[in-house]
DNA sequence: GCTTTGTGCCAC
DNA sequence: AAACGTGGCACAAAGC
């Protein structure tokens, strides 16, 4: 068997692609300066196919290099992201070091410009005066001209990465985390590509039945008009009361002398009054309608898929985001829309417990591994005598997670501590690191952004002479609040790598499961083929032939153990899963 | 008129 | 008015 091929696929500043070997730097692979960038990577693709990932690509953007190339039907094993990459090996503190790392910004700096972005920028995150994690331009830093990088560039560019690698103080773990985060990249276009069934009647008829039929524009569905009435008469106001204005609807909420002073739901449910009852259901009819309504339908679902934009990477722990249509806050009310193809089922897989999971390998722990054998990780503890029931089992784990500091959850906290104490000690050093200023690390790598100038700054007015009382507590808050994000990091980082290596095994165990004769309504490559078509940070879902679906549904289990096997070698941590074969989305769990 | 901010709820 | 992490999104109000 050969080894791979590694080609740089990069646009030609003319127009057209180049492709360039790196075996070979100063020739090019096959034809070189191409017009048809498909027929090119086909043929290489299909010339190395005995070989498993025969032939690995380097590219600038997957977001942006692969959808043509899907769209003509072609698939890629393998292709290294370089921007994603970039920005992971520029913060790690495992290559800080590097060259890569202490060079002054370039254009690998930069977000994906205009041009690298298909579909609607998301709006630029707002500043948050705590979290400002908005990178501060150096001196000298120009925009990025707007032009991608060159084959040459490029190329430099993957030799940067390659050094900043090697001389890394873990290498192996940092060669996973860029092979995941750049398969990611891949199953996130692909996902986008096959798209989520999602049946328009059914979508519907789901809101008929709930709102009334759709009402004209600007009117309001039938359903919800009757309970805007209801409002008004619990309230003793007049028929111009507008129940989506909170400044109104609070004024008449106070003179009728109903003891809330907020519209949130939390607070409405703990008053008496017979406003609430119906304002309830309208807010929960009203979220329906401006979320996942007729317009959200119109906007995001055409021939009978929902195609998101995933962004990759897009939240700072190394999670996913999503831009437009709000596809990872699919609300359970619409999930009976998405139904799978005539023929066809959804494999739908969920690991359970993940977070502490992850934690009690990261920490080595064996009594919390013992604890999560039996499949329900919560049970686990309290059969282990830590604590008294299941549900104080999961406040207390997930108030450690999230740097709890009331109720159940800090109250049970002493007693995992005791039974548990490695895993207790790994989150707590991460956010005493956090309070301290500094930077936490993931399993493979990933580190955690420096606090920003805003953090600095209140540090820094708590030191002044003429420091008042609010002034330290401005302090306080800002220390406690990053190190509760710290400590988070390092978990939700973590499980976030085990996701991506959870999805790249998926993907790669999908396609050589290979074809299930004739072909279904999902587009080339995928139309007779198995593939993943949602996934929710911890559960995924495959679209399969019916008669693959139970095969599908042990690759995906064995997959799991695969990518606990990769982020933890032999430590005897288990990530069991949820796995059910259904019709619609909505009968999982 | 437009953009930004505040509110509140959805997902994990 | 949350407490306790990460996000997206829609709307009305406020600001320019």
């Amino acid at each position: 068997m050969m080894g791979p091929v590694h080609v740089v696929l990069a646009p030609e500043p003319g127009g057209g692609m180049r492709l360039r070997r790196l075996d070979d730097p100063d020739g090019d692979a096959g034809p070189g300066a191409v017009a048809d960038a498909t027929a090119a990577v086909r043929a290489l693709e299909r010339d190395r196919s005995g070989d498993r990932a025969a032939v690995r690509w380097t590219w600038d953007d997957t977001a942006v290099r692969y959808p043509p190339l899907l769209a003509d039907g072609a698939r890629v094993e393998r292709a290294h992201d370089l921007r994603l990459a970039h920005r992971i090996l520029r913060h790690s503190t495992l290559a800080s070091g590097s060259g890569l790392a202490t060079a002054p910004p370039g254009p690998w700096d930069e977000p994906a410009t205009p041009e690298h972005t298909p579909v609607p920028r998301p709006r630029a995150p707002q500043a948050d005066a705590l979290f400002d994690l908005r990178p501060e331009p150096a001196a000298g830093a120009r925009a990025h001209p707007g032009g991608a990088p060159d084959a040459a560039g490029a190329v430099a560019e993957l030799r940067a990465q390659r050094a900043a690698v090697a001389g890394s103080d873990d290498p192996s773990r940092l060669r996973l985390l860029l092979a995941a985060e750049s398969a990611g990249a891949l199953v996130a276009a692909e996902m986008r590509h096959a798209g989520l069934p999602w049946r328009t009647d059914v979508h519907d008829a789901i809101l008929t039945e709930v709102l009334g039929p759709r009402p004209p524009e600007g009117r309001r569905p039938a359903r919800l008009e009757a309970l805007a009435d209801r409002i008004r008469a619990a309230l003793d106001a007049p028929p111009t009361l507008n129940p989506d204005s909170h400044p109104d609807l609070l004024k008449a909420m106070q003179y009728a002398g109903v003891g809330a002073r907020s519209l949130r739901k939390w607070e409405l449910e703990q008053v008496d009054h017979p406003v609430v009852a119906p304002l309830l259901e309208y807010k929960n009819l009203y979220r329906l309608l401006t979320a996942n309504g007729w317009h959200w339908l119109d906007a995001w679902v055409e021939g009978g898929r929902f195609r998101p934009e995933y962004v990759v990477g897009g939240v700072v722990t190394g999670r996913w985001a999503s831009s437009g249509g709000g596809a990872l806050q699919l609300p359970k009310a619409v999930r009976r829309a998405v139904v799978a193809d005539p023929g066809w089922r959804f494999v739908v897989a969920d690991a359970a417990q993940l977070e502490p999971r992850v934690l009690a390998g990261m920490a080595g722990d064996e009594a919390m591994a013992r604890a999560g054998r039996g499949g329900d990780l919560y049970a686990g503890i309290v059969a282990s005598g830590a604590v008294a029931t299941r549900e104080l089992a999961k406040v207390g784990m997930l108030g450690a997670l999230y740097g709890g500091t009331t109720g159940a959850s800090a109250q049970v906290l002493p007693r995992l501590a005791r039974a548990f104490p490695r895993s207790v000690a790994l989150v707590e050093d991460a956010a005493r690191t956090g309070e301290r200023g500094g930077i936490v690390t993931t399993r493979l790598g990933r580190s955690s952004p420096p606090p920003g100038s805003e953090w600095d700054a209140a540090q820094a007015g708590a030191l002044e002479d003429a420091a008042g009382a609010d002034a330290a507590t401005r302090a306080r808050t800002a220390t406690r609040s990053w190190g509760r994000f710290t400590r988070n990091f390092v978990v939700q980082g973590t499980a976030a790598e085990w996701a991506l290596c959870w999805l790249a095994s998926i993907r790669r165990r999908l396609w050589e499961l290979g074809t299930a004769g004739p072909a279904g309504l999902a587009p080339a490559p995928f139309a007779d083929r198995p593939h993943l078509v949602f996934f929710l940070h911890d559960e995924v879902v495959v679209h399969a032939p019916v008669a693959m679906a139970e095969t599908v549904a042990e690759q995906v289990r064995a997959a799991a153990e695969e990518a606990g096997r990769l982020l933890f070698g032999d430590f005897p941590v288990s990530f069991p899963l949820t796995v059910e074969v259904v019709e619609a989305y909505a009968d999982a769990k």
